[in-house]
DNA sequence: TGCATGTTTAACAACGGTGTTAAACATAAG
DNA sequence: CTTATGTTTAACACCGTTGTTAAACATGCA
């Protein structure tokens, strides 16, 4: 039995690489077992559809994308202070899985109905950042540390500046070379740079 | 012959909606038929293949996306008026050409071969922005008008900025609207947002 | 020992998408 | 009128993918 969840893990394993890869449509199920060294009945005898699968797969990878958001509202600190962590672990995390992103966009655009089954857990998050963020802006304001800016707009410029990085990085990688720079190098000076250019949005 | 190059157009135009909604690989030819109000038969007869039809759909737009890099670089006037100029008519584009960059970044991803094709023309433009910015920067700060920067983060902070508006869109979209907005409304919103974020990160 | 469960093997059915072909038809141009 | 070309119809071959099934095998547990 515990052979089984072991199994059962393994091929969850695979499909995820698989799919985040190359999206629900183009991955084939033989290829997930291939990789998962099982055979592809086996597959099936596990999760009886492909869909069955997928759907493992990409809600636990929603949860991970909207539970980043959160990584957003960092320790109780100065507000701009607290932004920049929250932008750097957001950074961070969007680094460490930077095919998120464009996997979660691109599925929801591909078959909508999705969106109705992780509305329900994406909502809250959202609203629990925008009050969070809300109650920071409003203090900090009226200690006249930052600008007015309304919350939905800064987590969508911490959002867009980081995610867009990685989101390019196949595309550019190699461009990026023939200005001789290291990608890794420039990855570094990305977050520096998203980083001041939202503090310089927020500075009086 | 008029005829034959209207039929092919129509074909095209009917390819370049089935493309840009679905990739490539989700595509399929019958259905770019139906849409042209066509027969499937006639597509290949033109044809020959679905990848040749991509190709020259794939070719067009990567021009236009790449080509809209130029609408970066605005009037010449005083540094910060032509950024703000600059990210506003990007903004414009993206607005009018929302599916572009995930459609691009999509292809590209999935098949990387597809990179080599159109690098030599997205290279030269890249260097053209990178320098004729380079040139105002340095002249602006010398003037003591802005901060310095990297023309390259400058423009991925553009880029950046105006793209995850229109790719999270459809994600997005009906969140939006429990915060009791119109999403035409946030638009608007957002456009001044991305220009005042780029041109406070640029003020001394 | 024997049973239950996990796993493999191998073959198969069903389906859908790509691309081809041949025959018929329409129509404009010579 | 005749020919060339664009177009339709309908049928087809080919292939890959999903999902199923039956039989055999391995292994641990009763």
């Amino acid at each position: 039995m515990k052979e089984e969840q072991k199994t059962e893990q393994v091929i969850l394993d695979a499909a995820e690489i698989e799919f985040l890869d190359k999206g629900f449509g183009l991955t084939k199920t033989t290829e997930i077992a291939a990789r998962a060294g099982v055979n592809h009945a086996l597959l099936h005898y596990y999760f009886r559809t492909k869909e069955n699968l997928f759907e493992k797969v990409f809600e636990k990878k929603v949860h991970e994308l909207s539970d980043s958001l959160l990584t957003i509202i960092g320790k109780d600190c100065p507000f701009l202070d607290r932004v920049k962590g929250g932008i750097e672990a957001h950074f961070d995390f969007i680094a460490s899985n930077p095919k998120l992103p464009h996997f979660i966009f691109n599925e929801l655009i591909q078959n909508p109905r999705r969106l109705d089954k992780c509305k329900p857990f994406i909502a809250p998050v959202i609203a629990a950042v925008y009050k969070t963020m809300q109650d920071g802006i409003t203090k900090a304001v009226s200690e006249g540390k930052i600008r007015d800016i309304d919350p939905m707009h800064l987590m969508y410029d911490i959002v867009s500046m980081n995610v867009v990085v990685f989101m390019m990085q196949p595309v550019i990688g190699e461009v990026i070379e023939l200005e001789g720079k290291e990608y890794g190098e420039f990855l570094k000076q990305r977050k520096v740079e998203n980083v001041e250019t939202i503090l310089s949005r927020l500075r009086v």
